[in-house]
DNA sequence: TTGTCAATGCAACCTAATTGCAATAAATTT
DNA sequence: AAATTTATTGCAATTAGGTTGCATTGACAA
C-alpha cells in the first residue's frame, strides 16, 4: 500500500472532523476547508483516511457522501456496522453506538452493511 | 393530490421494471429506455410512481438512486423497511424479503430506515 | 370535438465528483 | 546539508447524476 503522509492538510482536516464531533458531508467539509485547501485535496485526503481506517463513509439519504471518525477501525476491519442517524429537518448526522443485527441471507456473502435511520433529532423534535 | 395518468411511458417503464425483476438504478433505467423516452421523463415518472406507492427507492452504495417495485406499499405507508442487497462484483441489486429490526434510539423520532447489505451474490461467489 | 390540464421533449443548467498535469513539499539517500 | 525521489497539492477542465423552464403534445372530461 502507498505511504500516507500526515501532512498539514491531513492534520487540518482531521481537526475539523474532531471539532465537529459528528458526521460531515463532503460538501460541508469542502466548504469548511475552503480557505485551507483545494476541494480536490479534500476528496483525496478523505479517500486516503478511509483506506487507513481513520474515517469511515456512508451514503446519506440526500445522496451525498458522509464521513465520520472511526473508533475501532483498522485497514483490515472497518467497524462501519453501526447505524447512522440523519435528521430530515436540520441535517445533523451522527453515528449511533449500536450493533446492527445483520440478517442472514442464504447463498450470498455479506461483506458490509449500512443502516441509515432518518427522522427528527432531539432539537428539531421540540 | 395531482392526478397521475397511466400513460404509455408509465406502462413501458413499469414493464421494464417487471422484466428486470430486481432493483434498477436510475442510470440503468435511463439507458434501457433511451429509445422510448427522454431521461427527464424517466426521472419524473419514477418520482410519481414512488408517490403513488408502486415503486420504492433507496441509495445504492455507489451513490446512485435505485428503484424497485413495491409489494405491500401504498401512498400512505411505504414498506421500504426491508433490506436491499447489492453485489459488489456484478452490481445486481435485490430486495430482501426480511424484516429489519430498527434499533431503539432515545430522544429522536425515527421516520424511516434503510439497510443496505453489500457483498457477493450467488453467481459471483462461485 | 373542444377545452383543460397533465405529461413529455429538449436544451440549458446545477452540483457532486473525477482526472490530467504541472508545481510543491515531504521523506530518503548520498 | 544537498540532491533525489516520490507523495501530495492546486488548478482547470471534464464527467456524470439530477433538475428546471418552457413550449408542445397527449389524455381525459364536459
Amino acid at each position: 500500500m502507498a505511504i500516507v503522509r500526515k501532512t498539514k492538510s491531513v492534520h487540518t482536516l482531521l481537526e475539523v472532523m474532531k471539532q465537529a464531533g459528528e458526521a460531515l458531508s463532503v460538501v460541508d467539509l469542502v466548504n469548511r476547508l475552503d480557505q485551507e485547501m483545494n476541494k480536490t485535496t479534500v476528496y483525496r485526503i478523505l479517500d486516503r483516511l478511509e483506506d487507513e481506517g481513520l474515517l469511515h463513509s456512508f451514503q446519506g439519504k440526500d445522496g451525498l457522501k458522509w464521513y465520520a471518525q472511526c473508533q475501532g477501525c483498522s485497514t483490515e476491519h472497518h467497524t462501519d456496522m453501526h447505524p447512522h442517524f440523519q435528521c430530515v429537518e436540520c441535517g445533523k448526522t451522527t453515528c449511533l453506538p449500536l450493533d446492527v443485527t445483520i440478517p442472514k441471507v442464504p447463498n450470498v456473502k455479506i461483506e458490509s452493511a449500512s443502516l441509515l435511520l432518518t427522522g427528527l433529532c432531539e432539537e428539531c423534535l421540540t
